[in-house]
RNA sequence: GGCGGGGUAGCCAAGUGGUAAGGCAGGGCUCUGCAAAAGCCUCAUCCGUCGGUUCGAUUCCGACCCUCGCCUCCA
């Protein structure tokens, strides 16, 4: 079985087949261009924002492991209203603040374990945001108003044939929109022409760049346009968001990446739009009022690791709203556990060996995969696989070799996990040398002074674990 | 109001026109001097409600109820 994706645009699952079929990428693999809307860094990402990109580091990674070179692009939108309104309020100039989040969310990225690809900011990308608008201008879908700001005609659009509203079925008519227009100041001509360039306005400060328009700053859709193009061409495989940007984000992205008309021939903007759907928190949507609104830092002050959230917003299907709960926490924590103590056991009976994957294991992994990215059957797949080596290892009929072949099985599979191995704690040296004169208690029989141990070195944060190869230190949850 | 998702055990969550994966929690047990966050076993006569199609539906169709999202900044 192939590759197969929900792609929004048909609404179905599709077999995937990149866009340039005989396109090699530099390592010789099918080439494929992965393109994912990124943060605006205004603020600390929240758990919300990471399901999303843990599902786009899923995709990258899936395509990876299914032979693809991939190309991935992640924006950051460094200059918008939201950031603009906040540098006024911070007195602090648009580059310093907006690289603190910048550099808080790359942090984040990496607990979770997510790959990075070209990062691409908004504000370095400005000449190309102004180019793309210029063409537009030139194909007439393009207009300015008495303020000096740049809109999208929707109507110029479709009267040159092309289809708005291809994401989601969009009937003005029917829209909800009236309030905001009647606030609206622009003199824009339609309700639904969005910006391209907003002129520059007091508030502004000295967020601001010269533009054939006069001074001002990109619109709210125009940057990922501008990015995904000048990186990844004018068309190309891949398009990833949250649900809530496929409108009228993606769908104004398309108008204006194909409008300027860039394409060759047949060719869309992009081939596969994915979007991932929102989390609830505690069964409730997020609020900050409701006290469920979490960032990563959150999460790790309360003493869970990336690994842990990770496992839990990779634990449901990516189009299915997933409750996220501090419950569900505590569970992936046990979940990784028996991953951890099985790959442990492995590792200790194959040795030094070395064996191919066992194909089975892979085989079947990837074929849940391959069905849209069904992770929560692939983990059921792992987690059998879990208890029936438990078995094996058991009943000790588990030669070196089999539990090599299972460790390189798992290999691959995790390169698409991204769970990786669980991370090292380093057992204090006293605790250590406690550890040891338990076992001499032990020996003596004075089980006394050995229980008494294991409640000292419990109290130090840490248990011990009698195995058959001596005592086992781990650390406590917090 | 328009459009689009969902409702499967205490919680999370797959799935199928032929009789319900997996994880967590719970219960039982095993190894152990004792333990374990270690391991094994167990845990939904039933898949929102009511009708219909069918030899047979949780899975298809219809109605209804509930819930979430988008339509406005939003992952």
């Amino acid at each position: 079985m192939a590759l197969h994706l929900f792609n929004s645009l048909s609404r179905r699952i599709e077999e995937f087949v990149p866009i340039e079929p005989n396109r090699l990428g530099p390592d010789g693999r099918p080439y494929v261009g992965l393109y994912c809307c990124g943060p605006t860094v205004y603020d600390y990402g929240h758990i919300g924002n990471f399901r999303t990109f843990v599902f786009a580091d899923l995709v990258r990674r899936h395509l990876d492991f299914r032979g693809y070179s991939v190309r991935a692009v992640m924006n950051i939108t460094d200059v918008e209203d939201k950031i603009i309104r906040r540098v006024r309020e911070s007195g602090r100039p648009l580059h310093e603040f907006t690289r603190t989040y910048e550099d808080a969310f790359l942090g984040d990225l990496k607990i979770l374990n997510c790959l990075t690809g070209e990062m691409p900011r908004a504000t370095e990308h400005i000449g190309d945001i102004i180019a793309l608008i210029q063409k537009l201008e030139q194909r007439g879908l393009a207009y300015k108003t008495a303020d000096g700001s740049m809109w999208f005609s929707i109507d110029k659009y479709q009267g040159c044939g092309c289809r708005y509203g291809v994401l989601k079925t969009i009937d003005f008519s029917q829209m909800r929109a009236g309030e905001r227009v009647a606030a609206d100041e622009y003199e824009k001509e339609a309700a639904a022409d969005f910006a391209l360039w907003k002129a520059r306005v007091p508030d502004d400060g000295e967020v601001a760049w010269d533009s054939p328009w006069g001074p001002g700053r990109p619109g709210w859709h125009i940057e990922c346009s501008a990015m995904s193009m000048a990186l990844l061409g004018p068309s190309f495989d891949l398009h990833l968001g949250g649900e809530d940007l496929a409108f009228p984000h993606h769908e104004d992205e398309i108008a204006q990446s194909e409008g300027a008309a860039v394409q060759t021939e047949g060719h869309p903007f992009v081939k596969y739009w994915l979007h991932g759907s929102h989390l609830l928190v505690e069964g409730k949507k997020m609020s900050k009022t409701l006290g469920n609104f979490f960032t990563l830092r959150d999460l790790t002050s309360k003493g869970f690791g990336g690994r842990e959230v990770r496992q839990l917003l990779l634990s449901a299907h990516y189009r299915e709203t997933f409750n996220f709960t501090l419950d569900g926490l505590a569970g992936a924590r046990s979940a990784l556990t028996r991953i951890d103590e099985c790959i442990d056991k492995l590792t200790q009976l194959a040795g030094g060996e070395s064996a191919s994957a066992d194909k089975g294991l892979v085989d079947a992994f990837t074929e849940a995969m391959d069905n849209d990215l069904n992770v929560a059957r692939a983990w059921g797949i792992v987690f059998d696989w879990v208890r029936e080596t438990n078995r094996q290892l058991a009943s000790k009929t588990l030669t070196p070799v089999q539990a090599a072949s299972a460790l390189a099985a798992w290999k691959q599979i995790d390169t698409v996990l991204g769970l990786g191995p669980r991370p090292e704690s380093e057992v204090p040296a006293a605790l250590l040398a406690l550890a040891q004169e338990r076992v001499a208690a032990k020996k003596a029989r004075d089980f006394a002074r050995a229980d008494q141990i294991r409640e000292q070195v419990r109290a130090a944060g840490w248990m011990i674990e009698d195995t058959a190869a001596g005592p086992k230190l781990k650390p406590l949850s917090p």
